[in-house]
DNA sequence: CATGAATGAGGCTTCATTCAT
DNA sequence: GATGAATGAAGCCTCATTCAT
């Protein structure tokens, strides 16, 4: 006759299991984390996930959900207009480094979930978020409008580069330290990737003036 | 008593074996590809599994191994110096986009290991390959040494922004489909996308004639 | 906060869900209904269940009582001297005949019933409703008394048969239909069935003149 | 490390989950039935069942079918034309109620189907046994022809009467019981109950001959 | 009187692996 | 070398019932 070890508080128990969830989900994958561990580890009667979630897929649908409401909330909020387009796209970029870097369970939510081929998580994004996406691809599209950012851009493209060179920072971070011998866990490594990347797609997708002299440029090396 | 469907052939066994593991293995996953459907789908009994590979992970490891060993392979045939720098790094860029065009599996796989942390790639990575990945960065290298990729590069960052975009591109393909309503999958989009990345990487890497003029990025220096 | 949906009334709360359980019951058979279906469809707390009957069971059971109490009484109405044995005979095979046409939870509930051995319905029977029984044998045996039906008859043995035949004809009509691809459910073709139903009991029970013709039946006497 | 019970014999025990199957299924009806039970009971392990007959469905519907067949098998033997229709069709009630007294499984097997309305049941008997049942019709209807049976009789209805009165002899058994004092196992009684029906059908519908005298049945006129 | 959160036992099904031939 | 029957652990989900308010 086990005591309660948390007094009846519906709200807590709904918060406890989704973050539990969230947790071993983004760890293991939906296929792999167990309803029972969770359930477990969160303290709460492995019926109570069935009430307040109809089944396994439901949890995993509702941590999906709130996932990508966190980020584009995040997102959404840098992504005004602040007459800069160059430094609104810029500081964009950062946030959403950012936000990946604070977030690891997110990134391995989107990187699950392409694996199955954004089955679950394209229900959420086409029903919820399609509104959300459009805002921020207009923090490029100002650039290129406003004559900062090269006239030939494909913004959808660019987004896309920006996504996959940020994601893939975090994804695949493990592989790269195979490959590099280096922990870039550090906040200093990541202060350092990610100029490398702002370096890499600005000077890439800035538009220059024909450049006949030479560039004083040069002592952007020293931008930490 | 139904007649064997193959005559007594271990090797060609084996290969089956091989092929369709790899097939499931980076469609379902380590976990979820099923031992049973593997045999079935080879027409091989599923006993000879354990003979060949001792066990599932046998299996999975061995498919890895020749995973490994045709991608680099393959990118070291063209890893080679032309005397062109610029266009050896591109040409590698662009055979590295190739392979993972042509080898969904491969993508795949690396993302499946990605998320396990690459426990077991990372095991046959790093007994059997780290020579040939010097190999690739030493296309990059020579061309920062002969002057022609910016001077204060970090190869191994470019490599590893290379390795991200030009795998996102596959890798989260479902993904941005479902964010840009477009389908990137016909060979015209292909390479439009490989030019974009291109285009990206060099207008950002190559190192620029010192321009005379005073640039409008002067302000730049004060970005963060 | 949501409101009651009904004013506090125990006596209406107890036959919402006496009617409701009846329903799921009946339908579903006692094992698969359903406590928290029941209180659902009955918009009454589940708890409220425990309150009233007990437990599961007792809910069963109450609604056992009542269902033959309902029948009971319905037959006992038919089943006085109204001074023609075969008459009252008649009236009361299609008085069951009809109460069964009516009912269709009462014929799955007896069926139910036989299948789990009367364990739960013959405590009822037993307990409340012997007496209620008799009234009806007596309506056949005083056709024997007054020489209408076949001295040589065992009421009790009729009995059964009518009871037979009325119920297989509800409780098997789905089965017979697959057999006999009609339907069985228009009011007409019930009034068909009945008929027959009487005609087969009746020119067998009823006493016959002595047939002035050698009856070929003799040889029936054979018959084991 | 428990030793194996039975040596390797698959038809074995295939043999042993269907019998095992048959009485638990039989018992408590599919829903109640335990695949734990069947498969301890049949010393068998669990995962057999699931590669033999697919699912619990499977193991049922492989036991419906068997015992349609048996059924059947058992009628069609005497369901033949030996020249006399009158004892033909008695021959062929007896064979029924004989058999159902010798299967008590399927008794309950055919009330089990009635109360799911046939679900399972139907779709083994409209696809396989249609033909059977054609045969059995024959039987009466040939009554019918030569004019030992009513020429009014719609042998359909009557083969429903019989089903029914044998059919429910057995299956409402403890339910009669509660309600005569007696038990009817014994196979005396067995052979009481079935005369009763016999005569019961019998000097129902043989055609008799025109009786001279005045017919006391004549307010059977009344009768509408 | 009424509510709804919580519980623990148990049901069906699936899996990688080994045994006996 | 090859076969396919057999195993036991574990996964998701459901149920009647009780507790705390």
């Amino acid at each position: 006759m086990r005591r309660r070890a948390f007094p009846r508080d519906p709200q807590a128990t709904k918060e406890r299991l989704l973050s539990t969830a969230e947790r071993l989900f983004m760890e293991k994958g939906y296929d792999l984390a167990r309803v029972d561990e969770i359930a477990a580890q969160a303290q709460v009667n492995k019926r109570m996930i069935y009430v307040y979630f109809t089944d396994k897929e439901g949890l995993y649908m509702a941590i999906l959900d709130t996932s990508f409401s966190r980020m584009l909330t995040c997102l959404e909020a840098v992504a005004q207009d602040h007459g800069d387009p160059r430094n609104d796209a810029e500081r964009l970029i950062r946030a959403y480094f950012q936000f990946l870097a604070e977030h690891p369970h997110f990134v391995r939510m989107v990187v699950w979930e392409s694996l199955r081929y954004g089955r679950q998580a394209g229900r959420v994004l086409a029903r919820t978020y399609r509104a959300s996406l459009e805002k921020l691809y207009a923090v490029f599209q100002r650039g290129v409008d406003q004559g900062v950012l090269r006239s030939d851009l494909d913004v959808r493209k660019l987004a896309a580069s920006v996504y996959g060179l940020c994601l893939s920072h975090f994804s695949q971070r493990e592989f790269l330290n195979i490959l590099s011998d280096k922990d870039s866990t550090s906040s200093e490594a990541r202060e350092v990737a990610l100029n490398h990347i702002l370096r890499l797609v600005f000077d890439g997708i800035e538009k220059r003036p024909p450049s006949p002299s030479p560039s004083p440029r040069v002592d952007n090396a020293s931008r930490r």
